[in-house]
DNA sequence: CTTCGTCAAGAGCAGTGCTCTCTGTTTTGT
DNA sequence: ACAAAACAGAGAGCACTGCTCTTGACGAAG
């Protein structure tokens, strides 16, 4: 037992070094992840990396994973930093850091929001990783309106199908919020994906030099659209 | 001179040719066009490809020109269709129009917005029909400023330097659009981008079946946040 | 009628993901 | 303790990719 855990942890750490042989070939190459130059980085031959990962895309499904965890918890951390009731606070310490996170890890930010490869399916073992953004975002508008500091949207311009969808989403990932307030969140969320995929992707403005001042001017923005209190 | 025009009007079909092979080649397996796919598909051989465009990003880049005018010739048409001063229907025709022409062509879609290729960097003639779209959305805002029915926004929150970035902007593309303004126009461009991607890379949650509504709401939510009127 | 530019084909290079077979080592069951 | 089974890596090979170079044929221009 305790020899065959030897040749396991052997295993483990193989796995390990082949993630980070590959992220760091990610960084550098761009998205078109090769396994010949990986193993060719580790001196294997490339068969050999078979032997840990079954095929390209499971490889890559192993990355996607850490880089959603690793984006969710760079997230959630920002949002523990502020007092709890300074929502905007909250709010913009999220952004930043999901936009610090996408600046810094350019290449895995492509991997998990980019255009999606055609053949490749993410598996289901990515959506809770992935769903951690968008809970702490929601979670929240979830607190200001518990203590009172957010007042809920007036729901009259939501359709019904509209509202049931969205109740069903509430019900499963934030009881209490009422269906306008977590459209309005979602509209939050959407926004920030896109202001770092236009910013990441290069689609933004040449002439804007001052990418810090606006990014921040826009999650204003949707803060005052979710209707978080200036204080 | 005549027998030359006959040589190149050949060419110039031969060309086009290529382009709506490779287009439908980009519609069925994705973003990995592949050249000798579309050599095989016209009866060519792959090196007989390069007559006609020098590289493979040659192709792709002539693709995505068109793909871009054919976005933004969408928008404006959509656009044209309301009252000069029904600005909240301009603006939904607008957005539902770059969200039609996505869902029908995902494939060029996440050619021009989805992660970009490592080694291609976009040429300068694709910038010009890149900024129809937003051209257009934001030119509505100029119609309702001119028209007396939209009041530009408070400037006091924007810093000094992003308003000057704004204002060179608005000189070059948007004359008379305050900063401000412009800056609630590209956030509902932002929103528009990132709504469209998430739907079209899956990224949306699978609980939403009403996406029609959804992407009317949230559009409606920016339209309110620009303070296009509702009459 | 010859010359020259254009076109298509073919071979070939370096690279890719992946499979299969072979050898050597390590772990496991008796 | 020893044979059996599992595992790790190497190597060859397949089908595919973008791209280059050379060769031969054809049509237009002088």
């Amino acid at each position: 037992m305790a020899a065959s855990s030897i040749r396991a942890r052997v295993r483990a750490e193989m796995i390990d070094e082949i993630k980070v042989v590959a992220r760091r070939h990610l960084a550098t190459d761009g998205a078109n992840l090769s396994l010949r130059a990986v193993a060719r980085d580790m001196g294997m031959v490339s068969s050999a990396i078979y032997r840990y990962f079954p095929s390209r895309d499971d490889l890559l499904t192993a990355l996607i994973i850490e880089a959603y965890d690793a984006l969710g918890a760079a997230v959630e951390a920002a949002d523990a930093g502020p007092d709890r009731l300074d929502l905007r606070g909250r709010w913009h310490a999220a952004c930043r850091a999901a936009r610090d996170w996408a600046l810094t890890h350019p290449a895995e930010y492509a991997l998990l929001y980019g255009s999606p490869v055609p053949g490749y399916a993410a598996p289901d073992d990515t959506i809770g990783p992935a769903q951690r953004p968008p809970v702490t975002l929601v979670g929240i508008l979830r607190d200001g309106l518990a203590a009172g500091r957010l007042s809920p949207p007036p729901a009259d311009g939501l359709p019904g199908e509209l509202r049931a969808d969205l109740a069903e989403i509430a019900d499963a990932y934030f009881p209490g919020v009422p269906e306008a307030l977590l459209a309005r969140g979602m509209a939050g969320w959407t926004q920030l994906f896109g202001l770092i995929s236009f910013e990441l992707f290069g689609r933004i403005n040449r002439a804007l030099p001052h990418r810090d001042a606006y990014f921040d001017h826009q999650t204003a923005l949707m803060a005052d659209l979710i209707g978080l209190p200036r204080d």
